[in-house]
DNA sequence: TCTCGCTACGCAAACGTTAGGCTAAACCAC
DNA sequence: GTGGTTTAGCCTAACGTTTGCGTAGCGAGA
């Protein structure tokens, strides 16, 4: 047993005269106890006084709440995580909230969620890591702590906060055809992964509203190197692409190495749009037309959405409004066939030119 | 107070037929405690029939300890500390510790660490966002709190968990000066950052200790725009560099921009190279070369650190030794001038070329 | 004067563990 | 058979809060 050395509750109590659940009162229920005006004051000048702190452990055993939320991300290498982190974190924060943050790499998946859930140490969790088969699917349904679903949804679970991929593919479509192509094929992401597929099934369906033809699509993981590869069977078909749609910001940098190690120039040969901002694209080889989503503001509605369910209020779905916001940078121009349609007119989202 | 809904120790005794407190023993002595095989035995299945969970809270209570680690870190949008909070995340995880991370942003620093440590959330804390100001170094010398700050020291400490910089810097130095550059220069983050001077000093040093002059050195703020300007400061001089090390990799960045925005070609023209190792760098305008650390291990280390000092011992520095590596790309190369002396060896450390 | 109803606080029992001390039985040697 | 030592497990008091309930004291109405 370490050191117990800080200021308890009853330390104050004594130095004010009062009994330790007198303080428990005045420094809880702010001013709805009654407790006479002129004891409070004294009440809480002695607890500043003395920097009293009330203990969390003993607190959240008696109220059985810890105000504390966990996370679980696939990988904090990928900066998409990183970022809908500093949101959650960001917010958690405000709301007096801190958060344990865990890689979930499904090899520790089971303990974390014991040490975590099990153990009563958190009052909630964010789930960035949902995928099919990801053990974490059943722990949740298991248990009934509140949780979230972030970015990757969990269709029919009610606990999904997203953000609008559709539309994100959307306007990289709508990018490509105002610039005049008609020739469009995707580097989708596993499309077992919710925001790979909702990516794909967006751009394809903005495509044919258009009235182009389906376009070609070669599914990836999602980093440089299956990128390069499909990258090069779209070079290699018949009817080669001239604007792609890369999912993902390490596809896009590895579909961007097969281009020029095909002797493609970008943009002048091939329009390249990739998804998932980054400062560091501005600096490729060619920088990148990108979609900048709102990632942290994902992070911070999930958050949100953890402290609704521990109001008591239903789960449910938030869908993060705010718009995908297209990037324009170097990798995208005209088609190199002169065929830009006399009366396609840029579309009306926001734009910004960096 | 929320749904009290698991079970709890006194429910496994109660099904074993013992004593709560005989339970706790079986539990948490392992072998030690005097208690028939028989009934260990027994304990533990029921126990793990019930999928029994010691209560985190409670425990902590009792014993004051509560198995997470607090961290603090500067920003999660700069790789590195991502890296170093996976090298920690995972680490703490293996030794059945949690971890609760901040953005030390300074506007918060207070209210988190009150939180944290003062609220008794946690056994110990890696600071990694040490800089002279910050309103933690006071927070910490007031505390008790086991604490160890990682990747920035603060000297006299005691308490520092840091990688050879000067290392890193020497070996830049000497890769430049093996291909022949006599002209070096570097931009170098702020020099009141412990980091930054040391990769400053360290690049002097090795540059003299070689024969060379004094390199020239532009202070700038760790991102693109400082390097920018530093660099076109540094390519205006009379005795414009041919070799510059570039002490960040958003500086680097910056610099290559700059470069290239003068007209200078890279490598031909100027050797680039850069510090902190990312993925991305392979795929810059021109593939950057680039020093990696070890940065994993030093968030490892300071978690190891942490367990020592709760362990009892007394805190110690802890260098983390392991080489930093020489990864060579494009952005190096000899000088425009044919002035290779005859005799300088590639130095001896690991390199690898990718 | 007696009750009633406030106001302002005290009392004590939790929350779920752990750990020091104790006791009862069993064992051993004499 | 007695005394001393183990062995095996129980009892109980914490850890630092919160909170339902109890109750003095007081003013007011009858």
């Amino acid at each position: 047993m370490s050191a117990r050395n800080s200021i308890r509750l009853v330390d104050v109590a004594r130095a004010a005269g009062v009994h330790p659940s007198t303080v428990s009162r005045v420094l809880r229920d702010s001013d709805r106890a009654a407790v006479r005006p002129e004891t409070r004051e004294r009440i809480l000048t002695v607890a500043s006084e003395l920097r009293y702190r009330p203990n969390a452990l003993a607190r959240g055993l008696k109220t059985a709440a810890t105000a504390t939320f966990g996370m679980l991300v696939p990988s904090l290498r990928n900066p998409v995580y990183s970022e809908i982190v500093r949101g959650a974190v960001a917010d958690a924060t405000r709301r007096g909230y801190v958060i344990v943050l865990t890689e979930d790499d499904s090899t520790v998946t089971e303990q974390v969620w014991d040490r975590l859930v099990e153990e009563g140490r958190i009052d909630g969790i964010v789930v960035a890591s949902a995928a099919p088969g990801n053990p974490v699917l059943e722990l949740v349904a298991g248990s009934r702590v509140p949780y979230v679903f972030a970015n990757r949804r969990v269709p029919g679970s009610g606990h999904n906060v997203y953000m609008r991929e559709e539309d994100a593919a959307r306007i990289a479509a709508e990018h490509l055809i105002g610039l005049g192509h008609t020739a469009l094929a995707q580097v989708a992401g596993p499309l077992g992964l919710d925001t790979a597929g909702r990516r794909a099934a967006g751009f394809s369906e903005a495509v044919v509203s258009a009235g182009l033809q389906l376009p070609a699509l070669v599914e990836a993981p999602f980093e440089e190197r299956g990128a390069y590869e499909a990258m090069g069977r779209l070079l290699q078909s018949r009817a080669r692409p001239t604007g792609v749609y890369v999912s993902n910001l390490n596809q896009a940098i590895g579909a961007l190495a097969r281009a020029r190690r095909s002797g493609l120039r970008v943009p002048e040969d091939l329009s390249l749009i990739g998804y998932d901002d980054d400062p560091l694209t501005d600096f490729l080889e060619v920088p990148l037309t990108a979609i900048r989503m709102p990632l942290g503001e994902l992070g911070a509605t999930a958050i949100e959405e953890l402290a609704r369910q521990i109001d008591g209020e239903p789960a449910r779905d938030h869908e993060v409004t705010t718009a995908p916001l297209l990037v324009v940078r170097a990798s995208t121009a005209a088609p190199p066939e002169e065929l830009i349609p006399a009366t396609t007119p840029e579309p009306s989202y926001a734009a910004q030119v960096t």
